[in-house]
DNA sequence: TCGCGCAGCTAATGTGCGTTAAGGCGCGTC
DNA sequence: GACGCGCCTTAACGCACATTAGCTGCGCGA
């Protein structure tokens, strides 16, 4: 066992630290962690199946993976997306199962930690434990904000909300300086977590590229005007309740 | 201020001993809990709106109300139920401000409670928090499911899914002991709920009806089958995580 | 008594979306 | 070099939905 590195957990420290006030000490307690060496995922594998009575909390590094549901027939529903920093399955603390999948949608790294690690960390440092609730109950919002998608935004709507809200998630990590950064993820991917066919999609995606809405091609997705593209799908940001250090 | 009564608390009781076994002495500790008399609100009433930064737990005692997010131009999505002993905003504990509405469905009776109010209870009976938290995480599922829904299955296989929830949801309260319990909201709400135009939900029903899936009539629902309405819907209640003596 | 709002229900119409099918490009492998 | 496969793209077709409209019945307040 070895214990975090620095510039693995540097995605969670920004992410944590847009949530509250951090110290110098909440990032060493943090590389206290210990951890098995970095496991890596192939882009389509599964990092853990519903059902399962996963033993570790899973923290992702690099490559973004997703939260699933499947139903017998092979439908399947994209839930939510984990980018680096995320922890992949926190509430493994509290319940017994799990009632999804998560599957890595890129090659992905993540370090595997026992959850009796967290015991002194938080002890030592209770701002982390809230950091980390903080961080649930925004998964839990962002999860709210996805029903209200689905169910009463337009396709067009649903995907411009979409890409604003990853923009500010992957801001967040330091993965999107600019107003273009790297989209790993496929149109089928795009279709599964929208409630949408793949047809149907591409169809949209086009249409945002004629309106001028973004660029998307090489994955890298390109926004042009975060504005228009905020107005139009009615983009609320206080859901993602980055309360600190707000930046535009 | 006075305390809460035994039969205010009777719900929520039956509800946390669903995921844990629970000791007498859990009970008298929650009874411990000051709020303010019983409030009570009308059907239709909003009882917080998003954005607000509510200063109290609430603790729905009788009645139905729901969460839901509305879109500038009134579209409006119902994203979760409230049932008698459900709180309604354990969250404001650690987020500030609300992303989301809650509103009445029916009369309603509910508890305030101050947040600090739970400090001595939970540090006497850590197992309460464990539950609390279990409570929310379960929260958190339902509406994973419920996206799972919305984005992929049919609208009749969606209220068959629904309705099957909430009888399950009842049963652990108390409200639904047979195959038939009051069901007190609107066709409308359902339609909110489901993603779906008023009109679409009533045709909907109307084909349950046929298939002798439910009756629903008077504010009143019965399930005749249970197997084939859970059959149907491809309802797995692993979701709701009610680990501990599991009825059919 | 009359109106008025709310809830349930149904019919007519059109379209947004799924389905099916097929072609292209780039990549890796035998 | 030929093949297969993942991914993107477009076209044709039809249906499952939303929309609009209008009916009934009930409870309630003026």
């Amino acid at each position: 066992m070895t214990t975090l590195t620095a510039a693995g957990i540097e995605p969670l420290f920004r992410l944590l630290g847009r949530y509250m006030p951090l110290q110098e000490e909440d990032r060493t307690a943090l590389l206290t962690l210990e951890a098995g060496p970095v496991c890596v995922g192939d882009a389509r594998s599964d990092i853990a199946r519903e059902g399962e009575n996963p033993s570790v909390v899973r923290l992702l590094v690099s490559g973004w993976a997703c939260r699933y549901k499947d139903l017998p027939d092979g439908r399947r529903q994209i839930v939510g997306f984990f980018l680096p920093g995320d922890f992949c399955d926190l509430n493994i603390y509290i319940l017994k199962e799990l009632d999804h999948s998560i599957g890595a949608l890129t090659a992905v790294r993540y370090y595997e930690i026992q959850p009796q690690q967290f015991q002194s960390v938080i002890e030592e440092r209770p701002q982390l434990l809230r950091a980390l609730l903080w961080h649930e109950m925004v998964t839990s919002g962002i999860q709210r904000e996805w029903l209200l998608s689905i169910g009463q935004r337009s396709p067009l709507e649903r995907l411009a909300h979409l890409f604003v809200e990853l923009y500010y998630r992957l801001q967040a990590v330091g993965l999107a300086t600019g107003h273009s950064f790297d989209f790993p993820i496929t149109q089928n991917h795009l279709a599964e977590a929208n409630g949408l066919s793949l047809v149907h999609l591409n169809r949209t995606l086009q249409e945002m590229r004629r309106e001028g809405l973004i660029e998307l091609s090489d994955k890298q997705l390109r926004i042009g005007d975060l504005d228009r593209l905020k107005r139009v799908a009615m983009f609320n940001s206080n859901y993602l309740h980055f309360n600190r250090a707000e930046r535009a």
